[in-house]
DNA sequence: TCTGGGGTCCTGTAACGA
DNA sequence: TCTGTCGTTACAGGACCC
């Protein structure tokens, strides 16, 4: 799923020299197009994707609909312009995360020393794992052989120094190949690549460099660092600098804490019916509070997003006298943000609601308050919305919702969309 | 072509307190 | 008491990733 270019005549064999190159990084092909192939066999061989309703993109397409200019991200209308006869799966989160928990289960009998990166791809430092159980490009195949036979779908590996040179290698690897990039190797593979490929170089850097005569990564390499950071900024100029000559001191860290919980969606239609908009970020607020609570997390800041009809984007955030994890707390928050947004007149597309600044519940503080009744009002509301979630956990995320939520002349969130928590 | 949903990180600006 | 400066924090927006 990674968008770094690659081109099919690029140099595949830069040596064998495995000193030095303890970083692996794995990447599922087509991760969720492959998990559905091996649940539906009958799909083996057509093209397929993954992708939401008429106003979706694609989320994952099979080698076959790629064949055809299907790529993921792609507005869902423009995919089927290209590839009318593809076989359309709705996405099934919950099996990917099954999937997903099971390959990383096989990482860890590896190493301990495994940074997922995403549901479809992780970092492994395999240093340790050398003398039990071999070079790191047998590693990299038993691992391979491991995902084929335990879920039917294949995985590329890029083995190097570094997390940057191992991600790439993946990405040439693809699909269902081994890259190594020996570390005396790595500058001159890196100058092979354009600056696109480069983590950190979107569609917008990839501009502002190539207005500048700068379109590989050997030119970014020997450019001067202070006119880098002239234009691109102190941090980013500095960073993509050492990126070119190898530079990337990143270690593979096991665990990473959360930072934010956020959900949001898209409507079908825009929507100018204010009850609606407010009814579904009610139900998004739940959303958000079920998980951290999930997760014995506590927010400090809720922040909105309003999309208009005319693809603009709104954000506003406020922080919390107290952090807190129930849907009450932040839905009202949510919700007075929303309301004070200047919409122009126009209609709303999305609406997203977002929890920052996170805290384990039993460490964060709490503003001491003078009111006894509210810190109790707060703790029955928690108790409330932690049986719902009981409810919701035996008979399904749809089985319950707060009426506030409903409103009478629409439901809000799609069905599906609220089951694929 | 017409743009999802989950995130992280960086930058610029405004407000605020010392 | 008023004003200017400076550092910190909060907020908003944007770029980027998968």
């Amino acid at each position: 799923m990674s968008r770094a270019p690659r081109s099919a005549s690029a140099r595949r064999d830069w040596g064998d020299e495995e000193d030095g190159c303890a970083v692996l990084h794995v990447d599922m092909d087509a991760f969720f197009a492959s998990v559905e192939l091996a649940r539906r066999p009958e799909l083996r061989g057509l093209p397929v994707i993954v992708g939401g309703r008429s106003r979706g993109v694609v989320l994952s397409a099979t080698y076959e609909a790629r064949a055809f200019g299907v790529r993921s991200a792609m507005p869902m209308v423009r995919a089927l312009g290209l590839c009318p006869q593809a076989v359309v799966v709705p996405p099934d989160h919950m099996a990917y995360r099954t999937v997903s928990r099971s390959v990383m289960h096989a990482f860890r009998d590896v190493t301990p020393i495994v940074e997922p990166v995403s549901v479809d791809e992780a970092f492994l430092d395999v240093s340790g794992a050398r003398r039990r159980l071999g070079a790191p490009t047998r590693i990299g195949a038993a691992l391979r052989e491991r995902v084929q036979a335990e879920h039917g779908i294949t995985c590329s590996v890029g083995i190097a120094s570094t997390k940057l040179v191992a991600k790439l290698a993946s990405t040439h690897a693809k699909p269902d190949g081994m890259m190594l990039v020996p570390a005396a190797a790595s500058v001159d593979f890196l100058r092979s690549l354009p600056v696109g490929a480069l983590w950190g170089v979107g569609e917008r850097t990839e501009e502002q460099l190539a207005r500048r005569g700068i379109r590989t990564v050997a030119e970014l390499g020997d450019a001067e660092v202070e006119w880098l950071r002239s234009f691109l900024g102190p941090s980013l100029g500095g960073h993509l600098h050492d990126l070119a000559w190898g530079r990337d001191h990143r270690s593979v860290t096991p665990q990473h804490a959360e930072k934010s919980i956020g959900n949001e969606t898209t409507f079908p239609q825009d929507v100018r019916d204010r009850a609606v908009v407010a009814a579904t970020v009610l139900e998004l607020a739940d959303r958000c509070a079920a998980r951290l609570r999930a997760q014995g997390l506590v927010a400090r800041v809720v922040t909105v997003k309003v999309r208009t009809s005319d693809f603009r984007t709104v954000t506003r955030a406020r922080t919390l006298v107290s952090p807190t994890d129930t849907g009450q707390e932040i839905g009202t928050v949510a919700r007075e943000l929303v309301a004070a947004t200047d919409l122009r007149g126009l209609a709303v597309r999305l609406v997203g609601v977002r929890t920052e600044q996170l805290e384990e519940r039993g460490r964060a503080a709490v503003q001491l308050t003078l009111d006894d009744a509210t810190s109790e009002a707060s703790e029955v509301v928690r108790a409330a919305e932690e049986a719902l979630d009981a409810v919701r956990a035996r008979f399904g995320a749809a089985s319950v919702r707060r009426a506030s939520a409903v409103t009478r002349s629409t439901t809000t969130l799609p069905s599906g969309e609220l089951s694929s928590e």
